[in-house]
RNA sequence: GGUCCGAUAGCUCAGUCGGUAGAGCAAAUGGCUUUUAACCAUUGGGUCCCAGGUUCGAGUCCUGGUCGGAUCACCA
């Protein structure tokens, strides 16, 4: 199959061109003409998307799922290419073949550029390429998809209704974080290669540690569960890498990352789901301070590139990234519940139920309880409290990070604890790992580390509401059976097989 | 898991007091053929989420369930 150019992207002379031409208003007929003429010297170009408007007449737009472009197809002066190689089908078949086309079909058309009448580069189709047809119908297309359930379940009818919709809005940039689906996708992408570069440019490399593994831990949270039948063992999905990172440091790799899934057998919400995205990172000779540094730089730098912007819209509040304020767990709570009375005891429940909602532009939180912080370094001032930090966006944790806890002997009395608080019947309590403490045993450089939340940081690019918004496939209950469809044949089939056997 | 809200045509949505199931878009047929979401005419299209109940009669009221959304708890 021969190749053909992105509809949103025909050439640069198309672009020079649309720049003149004021959109709304029809241009004189000698600007027209003389355009034309620069046009038709280019030669024909080949593009191919799906039809993203009714079949009536002469014109349709064609979309690559972000940008569309007319073309024009006249009666008599086109053909049909085949599929088989053989000669082309004359005008009047290829016409019969333009008169059926659908509303979403996939074609390819070779022409040439011109400008229409209103204005609007358009392809002249000379030939027109059949390649695949759309058999269920296409969605609304001025209000697309709305239902929430059809969005997540079939997600490519979402994208298609995305690129499909008739834009009476402005263009993104006017229109602040109102983004199409397609939109959202593309600043997550944006968002995801933007952070690889800056990482990659402090001199971090990307390293990929199980996600199967033996025990659960390096976070608090409960686990999927799975089991190796070669092996015979029970492996769990991991709940976080940072166990196996910090191994790396041990192992003289001094600044690494994985930014990949983890899973957590949780409640699902709108800032949950069961496998999210994480970036971990770990820089050894650094401590907290130096962390919190480099992490605004990071996001900063990954916000910028991935909107163009400093300054978010999220939920009707104006975010500004371009300044982090610090602030203790304890000052937090005086200064959004100075009536509250804080001890040791309730120091965390306070600041959950009084300060995070509050904590609307970014915040770092820090000097955390030692107790909650079982693989982090105690502060040299005060042995209860952790060089420790969470950052705080719009009242959502989007990233906890430490000074790494290297002496081994102390993090075996930490996961000691951790035991005691499980035996009690906190099931989330961390599990032992004693070849990371074997590992600590030959010597871990100070470092600090850093997990950042990627679908919430993209939740507040995009001005999403939920996390299911910004993860193309997410996690919901199992859909009943589609009367009718191939798969509930296909169900029916495999029920059959069963009932035989 | 608790609480609240929702589910009607392929899509977006109306549906009054319990009394024949509606519109726009999409689809089909014909017309038009340089148009900018919605041209003109005609036509087809429904398990009103499911199962019970009340009633002469249920899309509508009641009970239970399914799926989704919001929220609380847990968590990142």
């Amino acid at each position: 199959m021969k190749a053909y150019a992105p509809v949103a992207d025909v050439s640069e002379e198309m672009a020079a061109v649309r720049a003149t031409l004021e959109p709304g208003t029809r241009p004189p007929a000698e600007i027209k003409d003389k355009l034309n003429e620069t046009l038709k010297a280019l030669g024909l170009v080949r593009i191919a998307g799906r039809i993203a408007t009714p079949i009536r007449g002469n014109f349709v737009h064609l979309t690559d799922g972000r940008e569309k472009l007319q073309i024009y197809a006249k009666k008599g002066q086109f053909t049909l290419a085949r599929n088989d190689g053989e000669a082309d089908r004359e005008p009047d078949q290829a016409w019969e073949a333009w008169q059926i086309l659908d509303h979403g079909d996939l074609i390819g058309v070779e022409g040439y550029l011109f400008v229409t009448n209103t204005g609007e580069v358009s392809v002249h189709v000379e030939r027109l390429f059949f390649l695949s047809k759309a058999l269920s119908p296409m969605p609304d297309k001025m209000h697309g998809i709305e239902d929430a359930e059809i969005k997540q379940r079939q997600r490519y009818l979402d994208l298609i209704a995305s690129s499909l919709q008739v834009k009476s809005e402005p263009p993104a940039p006017e229109r602040g974080q109102n983004l199409t689906t397609r939109e959202v996708f593309e600043t997550r992408a944006k968002t995801i290669s933007s952070l690889r570069r800056f990482l990659e440019d402090d001199g971090y490399i990307e390293v990929e540690t199980p996600m199967l593994t033996p025990k659960a831990t390096g976070a608090a949270a409960k686990p999927f569960k799975t089991h190796h039948n070669a092996l015979d063992i029970d492996l769990y999905a991991r709940i976080a890498p940072e166990l196996y990172l910090k191994r790396l440091l041990v192992g003289g790799f001094e600044k690494v990352y994985e930014l990949n899934r983890n899973f957590r057998n949780e409640g699902i919400s709108h800032k949950h789901n069961p496998e999210f995205t994480m970036l971990e990172f770990y820089c050894a000779y650094m401590d907290v301070n130096g962390m919190m540094d480099f992490c605004e730089r990071l996001i900063q730098e990954s916000v910028r590139r991935a909107t163009g912007d400093l300054t978010v819209t999220y939920e009707g509040n104006e975010i500004d990234l371009s300044k982090f304020e610090r602030i203790t767990m304890r000052d937090a709570i005086a200064k959004y519940a100075p009536s509250f009375d804080v001890d040791d005891a309730n120091l965390v429940e306070a600041f959950d139920t009084h300060v995070e909602a509050n904590l609307i532009q970014p915040t770092f939180i820090i000097d955390y309880p030692k107790s909650i912080s079982p693989l982090s370094k105690a502060s040299p001032e005060n042995p209860e409290i952790a060089e420790r930090f969470e950052l705080f966006i719009n009242g959502m944790e989007v990233a906890n990070g430490f000074s790494e806890l290297n002496d081994p002997h102390e993090q075996l009395a930490r996961f000691k604890d951790q035991a005691e608080a499980r035996e009690r019947g906190d099931d989330e309590a961390m599990v032992l790992d004693e070849d990371y403490v074997r590992a600590l045993s030959y010597g871990m450089p100070p470092a600090a580390g850093i997990g950042i939340g990627i679908d919430r940081l993209v939740m507040l690019l995009t001005n999403k509401h939920s996390i299911r918004d910004v993860i193309l496939f997410p996690h919901m209950r199992p859909e009943r059976p589609l009367e009718g469809s191939e798969a509930s044949r296909a169900a029916d089939h495999s029920d059959q097989m069963k009932d035989e056997s």
